[in-house]
DNA sequence: GTTACCAGTATCACCGAGTATACCAATATG
DNA sequence: CATATTGGTATACTCGGTGATACTGGTAAC
């Protein structure tokens, strides 16, 4: 059985789907929001300090960073490290559970990049 | 090339970020929102019609799946096929390239049975 | 001719996610 | 002293996703 027809072999059985539905819909609310992937792919891209995350998701707010930063937090997908050298140093790491999300972020950044030449390649043509 | 080591091959590579931004924002919008996985659901079993798809999810107005099933259709996701009799009967499918997004759905609910697994178990912990 | 089904549209309104902008306390540099 | 950086908060605002409700134009059965 190779992955596509695996995929469509969940997708069109009408017993698991009350089921996979349910996991779907935990999965989409744990990472809904703008923000939360590209801030998951900084930390993977080794950015720790609050301004180099910033810094490097172009049109994040302090604001917004800081918020999610928080919720992910709390919700164990990054931790927060705080060395009480002066200057103070806050550093935010993915969690050995955020990892598990790199098959996925992997899967979306391939099929967003995919999306995007199909969709646009089609309205030029 | 393992899997993981690819991962962290693309995560670490500093240069795409803001193409990887944009692409996981791209798919994060594309299934992101309260009801387009509903609709695929319903689609998969086996509903045609906008009616059938309407009664067979609680809650969905009109407004909404009509809205929702016209963006789904300019993304591609779904066929809307009119037969030209009286009367007219329109119906909706999933396409192949749906099915393309098979990947991304299994990792998906493979994370989000995992997440609560995981959560139950510290609950009760 | 009244009721009901189909495939939708049209308006109005709410609310929370996200934005803009300024600000704070501490440290450092010149 | 002034200015800049770090790690954030506070306040006010916008905007679009969603909901509620009503309506259209056609077909069809009673």
């Amino acid at each position: 059985m190779t992955k596509q027809e695996k995929a469509a072999a969940i997708l069109s059985d009408p017993r698991n789907q009350r089921e996979e539905v349910q996991a779907l819909q935990d999965t989409i609310y744990v990472i809904c929001g703008k923000w939360k992937l590209p801030i998951i792919n900084s930390l993977c891209n080794g950015n720790k300090r609050f301004r180099d995350i910033e810094r490097s998701i172009p049109g994040i707010t302090t604001r917004m960073l800081s918020r999610e930063l928080k919720e992910m937090e709390a919700n164990q997908l990054l931790k927060r490290t705080v060395t009480a050298d002066t200057p103070v140093l806050v550093e935010y790491t993915v969690t050995d559970y955020c990892q598990s999300f790199g098959d996925i972020i992997l899967e979306m950044i391939k099929w967003g990049k995919q999306h995007r030449e199909k969709i646009r390649g089609e309205h030029s043509a």
